[in-house]
DNA sequence: AGCACGCCGACT
DNA sequence: GTCGGCGTGCTC
């Protein structure tokens, strides 16, 4: 009989033992092997993490393992490691990180029998690497042998610079080194031509994606691929960093600014800090690839007066002879009277597009007809009664829509409140623009690319499939089109309302924004074809812009370190949120009181700022009311001292049976 | 997290 | 008299 310590998906800080009988010949070779118990009324998989001499219970009051599953080998040390950390660093219990991290296929009880598919064969064209420039050979030189220990590198491309190259490059390194490849994206489906062109030009290397849109059995089965090592390369979204590889040899994170590397719910672990880890904990090199890099990454890279802990490498020049950056122009629309939102410049050069048979994309960041509904007459305007959001009015299915919580209801044709008939939209949406535009230009084919022409999936390839086939004349979209795809025939990329973000509430906005208008200032001209931008703006001398038209991101981000710097933000503070989630406000911000109370005390002393607990104005879920209480240290490690303290004193605080919380440390969204 | 137990209010 | 609300505590 041995005691078998086993992890189980549960929301608290402890294991359970059980007894092993003999038969089951378990030993410390199935540490990290999953088991069936059975646990209060039915029963739960989980891992063995231990074999322990003595239980703290009476071995008497402990229950009997009901099988081993020896399908698979072992979760190894290393993997251990990295839930470890994931679970101390973001303050989630370790076994609900353990098993949240398996393919929902391994984490059933009776799990399926793993069927042999017969694969489709994939057609290959194989593809012969293209030359490098003078710059990528550099940057390569620079980037030294993958398998030779942890080094962190940013590489900074401007858009069309051949980062990916690079990638591949470093990923053939690995693959005759005889190590596996983690390729990490922010969304798989924005790059379905990254994965053809990985295949591509590794054919034998037996590429596996992971990514939550795969079905159960998908996922399950090339994250076993990767795990026995079949798979050498493994292409993924942020879900797939916790996927066990034996020989993992180079880690590459693309687009590394991009928020879809954080998980916003259960644990909320960025991919890219996770990779970073892993990387480090495996001795192995990781990329950290963008045009635009998050400031962390860029203060680690090049500011010396914080650990300087990434190198830098850069590439300057797009990789394709010829190919220029695009010509980007700002438009002052304080001197010039616009007609529907636009500028005498914008609608020419659209013109102009139009005659030469050119695709001109103008990117509005706002979704919806009109961002709200007033009344001229009393000053009323459409507010969401369920968050403090405004309601944009739908126009094309007669709807306001809270586009925070979801809250919907119909247009009102009179005034709610003083009943007077001159209630007007405001503003304008993509859907107006979309409108004024086709009134402009009668004979031009107008597609609208958001969240509400591209519902699905399926939707969305219908229209990315429509842009290539040269099917529209004019695109009207929000952020959805400023990422990943390239269209040979789109020559003009017109901005506007941008300006809002420059003076937001959110202190990371002006960052968001300039990444948003880098990269959609790259979709404009190609290799044969020059691009144009232009961007209409009221603060044509912003710093922002400025640094936009000579597409220098360095002094646009070394202006924002210096900003934060003498502001004391991120990354020059750590800063962590307490939530909290109940359903009357008072209850929220009562918890967090209390949380803020025990430990005040000695926060000072101990180089912790505890600030008063706020209510959140904007919810996304109904019937709930949220607040949060910021912590903030200038010190990494004195932050995450006191939270694991904190915590536990916070668990003890007695609360109302429905209030729910939880701990979230930076880099965080507000 | 589930799930039981247990204690108070409004129903056939 | 019971059904059902949710507060409390436990799960090896």
């Amino acid at each position: 009989m041995h005691i078998v310590r086993v992890a189980l998906n549960l929301p608290l800080d402890r294991f359970f033992d059980y007894l092993a009988s003999e038969h089951l010949k378990i030993s410390a070779a199935d540490i990290g092997r999953r088991v069936v118990v059975s646990f209060g009324k039915g029963v739960k998989s989980g891992i063995i993490v231990a074999l322990p001499e003595a239980s703290d219970l009476p071995v008497g009051q402990l229950k009997a393992v009901d099988s081993i599953l020896r399908d698979l080998p072992a979760l190894p040390a290393d993997w251990f490691r990295l839930t470890e950390f994931c679970a101390s660093y973001y303050h989630a219990p370790l076994g609900e990180v353990m098993l949240s991290t398996l393919p929902a296929g391994l984490r059933r009880v009776d799990p399926p029998k793993a069927r042999t598919i017969r694969r489709r064969e994939p057609e290959i064209v194989a593809q012969v690497p293209p030359e490098l420039t003078v710059e990528q050979e550099n940057a390569l030189g620079a980037i030294g042998n993958a398998g030779g220990g942890f080094c962190a590198y940013l590489l900074h491309g401007v858009t069309g610079s051949g980062k990916t190259e690079i990638y591949l490059r470093l990923v053939d390194r690995a693959l005759n080194a005889g190590k596996q490849a983690l390729l990490l994206v922010p969304e798989i489906n924005l790059t379905p031509q990254l994965e053809s062109r990985v295949a591509a030009r590794f054919p034998a290397a037996g590429l596996v994606s992971l990514h939550s849109e795969l079905s159960e059995a998908a996922r399950t089965r090339n994250w076993r691929a990767a795990f026995e090592g079949r798979a050498r390369v493994v292409l993924g979204t942020r879900l797939a960093v916790f996927t066990p590889l034996p020989d993992l040899g180079l880690i590459v994170v693309d687009e590394e600014h991009d928020s879809s590397f954080k998980q916003q719910d259960g644990m909320r672990y960025s991919a890219r800090d996770v990779a970073v880890f892993r990387a480090h904990e495996r001795g192995v090199p990781i990329i950290l690839g963008s045009a635009t890099p998050s400031l962390e990454s860029w203060a680690n890279a090049t500011d010396h007066g914080t650990p300087n802990r990434y190198t830098l490498v850069s590439l300057r020049r797009r990789a394709v002879e010829n190919a220029r950056l695009p010509a980007v122009q700002r438009i002052d629309t304080r001197s010039e009277k616009l007609q529907d939102g636009l500028s005498g410049a914008l609608l020419m050069a659209i013109e102009k597009r139009l005659a030469r048979g050119e695709q001109s994309l103008v990117f509005l960041n706002r979704r919806g007809y009109a961002p709200v509904l007033a009344c001229a007459a009393c000053g009323w305007i459409s507010r969401c009664q369920r968050c403090a959001a405004n309601l944009v009015l739908h126009l094309a299915d007669r709807r306001l829509r809270c586009h925070h919580c979801g809250f919907e209801s119909g247009v009102p044709t009179l005034c709610p409140t003083c009943g007077n008939q001159d209630i007007h939209p405001f503003g304008r949406g993509t859907q107006r623009l979309e409108a004024n535009l086709a009134e402009r230009f009668p004979e031009a084919r107008i597609l609208r690319v958001d969240r509400d022409s591209a519902k699905s999936r399926k939707q969305w390839e219908a229209l990315v499939e429509k842009i290539y086939a040269g099917e529209a004349d004019i695109l009207v979209g929000t952020q959805m089109l400023a990422k990943g795809h390239d269209f040979p025939r789109l020559t003009l990329v017109g901005v506007i309302g941008a300006d809002a973000a420059l003076f937001a509430a959110d202190w990371r906005a002006p960052e968001r924004l300039f990444a948003q208008l880098m990269q959609v200032a790259g979709r404009s001209g190609r290799a044969e074809l020059a691009g144009e931008v232009l961007v209409q703006t009221q603060f044509p001398d912003h710093p922002l812009y400025a640094a936009l038209v000579k597409h220098d991101y360095p002094a646009y981000a070394a202006e924002l370190l210096r900003e934060r710097q003498l502001a004391g933000f991120p990354p020059y503070a750590y800063q962590a949120m307490l939530r909290a989630e109940a359903p009357e406000m008072a209850q929220a911000l009562g918890f967090l009181s209390a949380a803020r109370a025990c430990k005040q005390a000695d926060d000072a002393r101990i180089g912790v700022t505890l600030y008063d607990p706020v209510p959140m104005r904007l919810a996304r879920k109904a019937g709930f009311e949220r607040g949060q209480l910021l912590v903030e240290s200038p010190s990494r490690r004195v932050l995450q001292a006191f939270l694991g303290e904190w915590r536990a004193a916070v668990a003890g605080i007695k609360a109302p049976s429905r209030l729910r919380w939880h701990l979230e440390v930076d880099p965080l969204e507000f």
